[in-house]
DNA sequence: TCTGGGGTCCTAGGACCC
DNA sequence: TCTGGGGTCCTAGGACCC
């Protein structure tokens, strides 16, 4: 905690649905949420008209739609929110060198790396107000929302304070004021696990979290979280805003809208996002260790397996060798409804093939499913099982006749199946790049 | 058909080394 | 031949954030 209330918090106010808003003048004043358009999606975003009626982030697509089905749903134009974020960040980068995005839409920056005359309440108050308007001739119209406090810590909290297009200064001095009458979820790292835990040993607002020793804390809570918390709980936060931070991993994956079983489509999406993955480390000059999976299964268990290779590599054919071989180990008989491919322990050079040519090996390619070659039902006539990939080939009277084979596999056998047959499952094209 | 995608950090156990 | 301890790497899972 500084002397001094120089950290400063900027939120963007409900950014990607307030970009769609901006561009697209008909959507103004109307309840608008980005996300939760797919079978299985998840609101991003909700404008503050939607917001009335209880739509929020992480809400299922679903549920967003019962509460505001008169909303327009959006599937998110990420180009254009990261063209609007790096004109915010610039905004606060000509205001301070020290500026640490933390997302698309928030930052610190710190005020006492800024050329100022001096860091007073008053004249903090009015480079967070010019910071704000200026915010909102950059974006064309976006608000933002500021915090302006004596640490990281309080300037995030204060920044929740005043929402949308506000802005909260918090006097040195008086943080421990502030902090004390809030509930101990304001605090950024205590989430569902941990307030449960908290509150089943009476523990409810920062004033009661005060009150616990250090010991009893990390007891409940383990010993970095346990520590953090009691320093927190009294205000202490001497972190210091980072410029530049290093990416620790990268990662693709991708939930489907019914669950898999076929293995061999399972190897071909795992092929596809390693390869994409590959693409992304060679384009950001890194290269990495460890490759790991992730499987949700149809009951949302989750797993994970991951394997360390003797030298980096950033090579996407290598990537979904070792995922194909890591799945190889895991019973996905019940359906998975997640799958993803990422890669840790990074370097910022490259071993090998620095200027090499990136032809893949073809021995290692996995052949994808065909795609559809007729149609019915509109958008649904290649289909698979546990036999793998096949297309519909007649239907009638409640029955579907699919014949499994593939262009590279003819002919294949021919099986029926009822309509509703549960072993029949959609064949979901992957995601374009 | 409740529950996205891309991340970070922490814990805990076992291997292995000194 | 009584049991030791620390440090690092690796793996799997979990909590959390936007």
């Amino acid at each position: 905690m500084r002397a001094t209330a120089s950290v400063l918090h900027l939120d963007l106010d409900a950014f990607f649905a307030a970009v769609e808003q901006r561009d697209k003048p008909s959507l103004r004043g109307k309840p608008v949420i980005v996300g939760g358009t797919g079978g299985r999606g998840v609101v991003s975003t909700a404008s503050y008209e939607a917001r009335k009626y209880g739509v929020g982030s992480a809400m299922s697509g679903r549920e967003a739609r019962a509460r505001c089905p008169h909303a327009a749903f959006l599937s998110g134009r990420f180009h254009a929110y990261r063209e609007t974020s790096r004109a915010v960040m610039q905004v606060l980068r000509d205001l301070s060198p020290l500026v640490e995005p933390l997302s698309l839409d928030e930052a610190f920056v710190d005020l006492a790396a800024a050329d100022l005359p001096d860091l007073e309440v008053s004249t903090v108050t009015e480079v967070g107000e010019q910071l704000r308007r200026r915010v909102h001739e950059v974006t064309g119209g976006l608000t933002a929302t500021v915090g302006i406090a004596s640490s990281k810590f309080l300037a995030k909290v204060a920044s929740e304070l005043d929402k949308p297009d506000g802005m909260t200064v918090v006097p040195p001095g008086t943080e421990l004021d502030l902090l004390r009458p809030m509930k101990v979820t304001v605090i950024p790292g205590v989430g569902p696990a941990t307030n449960e835990r908290l509150r089943r040993a009476g523990i409810h607002t920062i004033a009661e979290l005060e009150q616990v020793s250090e010991d009893e804390l990390v007891r409940l809570l383990g010993q970095a979280q346990g520590h953090g918390l009691w320093q927190l709980a009294r205000a202490q936060d001497s972190r210091p805003v980072v410029a530049e931070r290093e990416a620790k991993s990268i990662s693709v994956e991708g939930t489907y809208d019914s669950d898999l079983t076929d293995r061999r489509l399972m190897e071909g999406l795992l092929t596809r996002q390693a390869r994409e993955v590959g693409a992304r480390m060679r384009k950001n000059g890194i290269s990495g260790r460890t490759v790991s999976i992730k499987v949700r299964l149809h009951d949302f268990t989750t797993l994970s397996r991951s394997s360390t290779l003797s030298s980096p590599t950033d090579d996407g054919t290598t990537i979904g060798r070792v995922a194909r071989a890591l799945l190889g180990d895991l019973d996905t008989t019940g359906g998975v409804r997640l799958l993803g491919v990422g890669v840790s322990g990074l370097a910022d050079w490259v071993q090998e093939d620095l200027f090499g040519d990136d032809t893949e090996e073809a021995e290692e390619e996995v052949v994808l499913p065909e795609p559809p070659r007729r149609t019915w039902p509109p958008g649904a006539d290649v289909v698979h099982d546990e036999m793998g990939p096949g297309w519909v080939w007649g239907s009638g009277s409640g029955v579907v006749t699919v014949r499994f084979e593939t262009a590279e596999t003819p002919p294949g056998p021919v099986r029926s199946f009822r309509m509703d047959d549960p072993a029949l499952h959609r064949w979901e094209p992957p995601p374009e790049d």
